[in-house]
RNA sequence: GCCCGAGUGGCGGAAUUGGCAGACGCAACGGACUUAAAAUCCGUUGUCCGCAAGGGCGUGUGGGUUCGAGUCCCACCUCGGGCACCA
């Protein structure tokens, strides 16, 4: 592998890392913590300061970046990024050159994947060169050092081996001095005993101006006086980087840009856009963009001059599109415009926004980034797209892998034995090695995907439908499972015949709930219409079904056990409740029999049901009495019961009493509605 | 290493936000129906002791606060996710 610099497109993102932090705000408590969580992170913000520091042989300026300038009299070298272009500036033509060159080459060959970084040793090469360090005028090495990036900050790294771990491990390895600027309370630093940087705060010695005073406390008056002495300034920096939206591949949106030797980068202008993908282009494995290859695409004139010219033949990142799609969605027959910005004002933002936890960090940055974009050059009212946010826990399933064979479907692992979903200690069908077994999020390349087709045909959608949301609460990983579904094909056969049967016992549409009912009905009632509520609060409180199908359930029981004759505009009524309540998880199905009890129009136009809230109280209480913590009775009461009345009725009850014979009393706590306890000893 | 999230029966998971742990469902077991099986229906099912009535224990581990803790506080363990040489 050999990195090679590539000449491509950005867009400026890093000029809205701030305005992307500050838009949190009016999202927190709409969109999960986790996922601004990890879009702050993301972005990074740190605050510190730029100081400028001079190369003392060639006058060359070396700005660096610090959230330590506290420890700035501790610097005893400075790193810069192997890819730094002051390396080759310097270097080139001096004895040093081969040496510097052939180490520099070596480090920007070294993988960047996470694991690699982190078990990589630091290792570092000197330029040859010093740099002067502006607040003491002390001349220290100009080293060049694995571990500094180019891409962040200014990819020159001051190094404080006393106080920084990195620089430490460096200075040890290559024999730099260290220089302790922050002592430690009480149990002095020395810089030869150390083995390991000290990063606790303390009180800076040689350090001029600020000697004696506590690091933290100084940092700003250390900002301040910097500035005053021409040193450097205050700056925040960010990690987040522009975007890079070049990719070489045919399926993309082009690149509207036109490159002319006369006239450079030319934009294309507005009444030629959209450049549309060529449909006559050859794609043939090895020979990279199919589109560099396609003349008539490629071959254009200069929308400037004239002259021939050639068009970018790299197409747009593909998050480019899902980053204003909503948009679209709300004009999508607009033939002069992407969308007309009316439309899109009267309609958005998103009130709802539903995805998987994979995007924190891309596709919902790269939309807001958008958004805001598209806000400042006036073609959207709003800077934020996505009002509420919620995110769907991946669904997993066990894969498998076999070291010959890679990836199998679970049908070529045998000999194995099955538990639960995962067969374990199977083998390769094709070869009889042994195969490894991984529980991780369903995709086509690890072929445990499921094909819902199937189940589809067997159950029909909306028992799939319901069964998918049934047992967990959808925020969270589920474990793909066929074990439940039966479950759900019960409920749905079970109701069915119940609505069926129950249409001859039924009143008229129309027919008025009669005022005075006997206690079966009255409970029936009371439980259809706390259903309402609690499926109601289940739903918006986070798409909790798995909780409102729990109550649906209780209510068809007490349906179905009721004991005594149930009056017929009853049964109309919880059977709509119940109907409408799981409309939206089962529609067809809700659908069907709505138009069964005799409706008319459809069940998604006669609205959700609104509880009753009188019907819904509770006419008696049984709460629990509790002696000491344990529960050792019931008591049946009126839900106004006064305090002084349960207190009684508590001690009075014989399951209690036993407990309290012979002991004392300590304190007697009634939480009306809820328990007795009483404290003995 | 740092930052989130989670840990409850054989399993998926509930628990009115500090107040009856185990809702609802799966699986299992027993029964009814059937020539039989499937389907369906009824019942049992946290665990230990007990013939029973009843009682002990129990929400990852250890401590704490409280009349009362799955829920709050402290420490730790395990799993999942994110970030990771970011100066």
């Amino acid at each position: 592998m050999a990195q090679k610099d590539m000449s491509q497109w950005f867009f400026k993102m890093s000029d809205y890392a701030q305005r992307l932090l500050d838009g949190h705000k009016s999202l927190r408590g709409n969109w999960p913590d986790s996922v601004i969580a990890m879009q702050e992170e993301w972005i990074g913000r740190s605050e510190g300061a730029r100081v400028d520091f001079t190369v003392k042989e060639s006058g060359d300026a070396v700005p660096v970046f610090t959230t330590r300038p506290d420890t700035l009299f501790g610097v005893t070298f400075m790193s810069l990024a192997p890819e730094h272009p002051l390396i080759e500036k310097l270097v080139l033509g001096t004895e040093q050159e081969s040496r510097v060159m052939s180490a520099v080459r070596k480090m920007r060959q070294q993988s960047t994947s996470a694991k690699d970084i982190a078990e990589r040793e630091k290792e570092a090469v000197w330029t040859g060169f010093h740099v002067i360090n502006p607040v003491n005028g002390t001349e220290v090495p100009l080293w060049v050092a694995n571990f500094a990036l180019m891409t962040y900050g200014t990819g020159a790294v001051m190094a404080v081996p006393a106080h920084d771990q990195r620089d430490f491990e460096v200075a040890r390895k290559y024999d730099i001095p260290i220089e302790v600027v922050i002592q430690r309370d009480g149990d002095p630093l020395d810089p030869d005993a150390m083995t390991e940087a000290y990063v606790d705060p303390g009180i800076m010695v040689n350090s001029g101006p600020f000697d004696g005073r506590n690091n933290r406390e100084a940092m700003s008056d250390i900002i301040a006086w910097l500035g005053e002495k021409g040193f450097g300034e205050g700056t925040i920096n960010y990690r987040l980087r522009d975007w890079l939206i070049s990719r070489q591949r045919y399926w993309g949106a082009p690149i509207p840009i036109i490159y002319c030797e006369d006239c450079g980068a030319v934009p294309v202008p507005e009444e030629a856009l959209p450049v549309r993908l060529p449909t006559d282009v050859v794609f043939r494995e090895g020979h990279g963009n199919p589109l560099a290859a396609c003349d008539a695409f490629v071959n254009c004139s200069c929308p400037t001059c004239g002259k021939p010219a050639k068009r970018e033949t790299d197409t747009m990142d593909t998050f480019v599109d899902s980053s204003w799609y909503f948009l679209r969605y709300c004009d999508p027959k607009n033939e002069q415009r992407p969308f007309d910005s009316e439309k899109v004002n009267a309609l958005m933002p998103v009130d709802q926004y539903i995805g998987g936890i994979e995007h924190a960090t891309m596709h919902l940055i790269y939309a807001r980034f958008f958004t805001m974009v598209l806000h400042d050059i006036g073609l959207v009212d709003f800077e934020e797209p996505f009002k509420n946010l919620f995110c769907q826990g991946m669904v997993c399933k066990t894969a498998y892998y076999c070291e010959e064979h890679k990836w199998l479907h679970e049908d070529q692992v045998v000999d194995g034995k099955r538990e639960g979903d995962t067969i374990r200690d199977g083998k390769c069908a094709h070869c009889g090695l042994s195969v490894r077994s991984e529980m991780t999020k369903i995709s086509k390349s690890k072929f445990n995907v499921v094909d819902p087709d199937q189940m589809f045909d067997s159950f029909g959608t909306d028992t799939v439908r319901l069964y998918m949301v049934s047992d967990a609460p959808p925020d969270k990983m589920q474990i793909w499972s066929e074990a439940g579904i039966n479950g759900a094909w019960r409920m749905l056969n079970r109701l069915w015949d119940l609505v069926l049967a129950a249409r001859a016992d039924m009143a008229a549409l129309g027919t008025e709930i009669p005022q005075e009912l006997d206690p079966t009905n009255r409970a029936l009632r009371r439980k259809a219409h706390q259903c309402i509520m609690r499926v109601t609060d289940a739903i918006e409180g986070g798409f909790q079904f798995n909780t409102a199908i729990a109550r649906c359930n209780e209510l068809l029981h007490q349906l179905r056990n009721a004991k005594g004759e149930i009056h017929p505009a009853i049964l109309r009524e919880v059977i709509e409740i119940v109907l409408k309540v799981l409309s939206p998880i089962v529609p067809h199905f809700a659908e069907e029999l709505w138009e069964r009890l005799g409706h008319g129009e459809s069940i998604f136009a006669s609205g959700w049901p609104k509880a009753d809230t009188e019907v819904a109280k509770e006419e008696q209480l049984v709460i629990p009495v509790q002696v000491n913590g344990k529960v050792r009775g019931r008591l049946t009461l009126a839900p106004d019961a006064d305090q002084t009345a349960i207190e009684a009725a508590a001690k009075a009850e014989p399951g209690v009493q036993k407990w309290l014979e012979g002991k004392t009393v300590r304190k007697v706590i009634v939480i009306p509605g809820r328990l007795v306890n009483i404290a003995v000893s």
